[in-house]
DNA sequence: AGGATAGAGGATGTCAATATCCTTTATTTC
DNA sequence: GAAATAAAGGATATTGACATCCTCTATCCT
């Protein structure tokens, strides 16, 4: 239903976001969210063109988020790396319907329209903070979650 | 987002739903709906194996919806084909958090349920019998909405 | 400047979804 | 029973999502 891309995305994100102005190597996202490195490269690469993370290269490089986790709704990253394409225009091709949907994919349209409002309407910022206190994006093995950061997450364990 | 086959398996659902006790082959269903004979084909048995279509073969068979659209929840079409896989566990693999999803995911899981709860709410007659009165499912070479049947839809136009 | 680090980008491989084709089986009609 | 019709099912292509690898470029540190 929803891509792998997206999911990895989100998990990407979500690290970024419990490790604040703190840079993270494809390395270290990929060993906490346990993403193929190499396939994460290539993710990440898409979250900074959609303007969600910034980049910065050579030592003490990695990635950030661009914007604060409280004005980033999870909908932007869903749209940077797989986008939500909303019916617009029959699939059938048949052009007699004008710009007017049949039921069917109005209905269709309806469903997704209810996702990609779900996701506009949550930021990165309440994904990671919920008040349950379970630990986001499970067990980290570099970065704590944002609620309980001891002094600062990660700052190079080899 | 949705994929092909839910899209070809609603759409040949609801040709089924306009000519009721008026077996289709793949053949008609495929020419009504624009989807590749061969893999509608494919598509069919899933939907007969799923119980929403009934098959016959032979002189005068086709498929045929296996109930009313008023009792077939569009949701049990897309579950025949390609069904929505709800987020049940942490996808990380992780069992530190038990059964209790991550926020993230617990986000990604509502997401799925109002699909499904969108789908489960409306019937394959809802979609077929818009009060607005758009014709379902573009122009039909064969067949008609069930708005303005004439006698029957096709019997055998050859 | 030179070496080390780390992202950027291109080329390529793998696999599942999509799509096609052909043979077999069931059913009807004559 | 034989011929025609139409679905069932297996084998096989094609395509795009997912994934890997290698080289190039930017940045940092000494």
């Amino acid at each position: 239903m929803l891509s792998q891309t997206v999911e990895y995305a989100l998990r990407a994100a979500t690290l970024l976001a419990s490790a604040p102005h703190q840079p993270q190597t494809v390395e270290q996202i990929a060993a906490a969210t346990r993403v193929p490195v190499a396939y994460l490269a290539k993710v990440m690469q898409s979250l900074v063109r959609g303007g969600i993370a910034s980049s910065r290269r050579g030592v003490g490089g990695g990635f950030m988020l661009a914007r604060p986790p409280e004005e980033l709704p999870i909908l932007s990253i869903v749209q940077a790396v797989d986008p939500i394409v909303r019916i617009t225009t029959c699939p059938l091709g048949l052009a007699s319907h004008g710009s007017k949907l049949c039921p069917l994919h109005r209905r269709l349209d309806q469903a997704l329209e209810t996702m990609e409002k779900a996701f506009a309407a949550t930021t990165l910022a309440e994904v990671l903070a919920e008040p349950s206190g379970s630990i986001p994006l499970c067990d980290f093995p570099t970065a704590r979650p944002a609620c309980q950061i001891p002094s600062h997450p990660t700052p190079s364990q080899a």
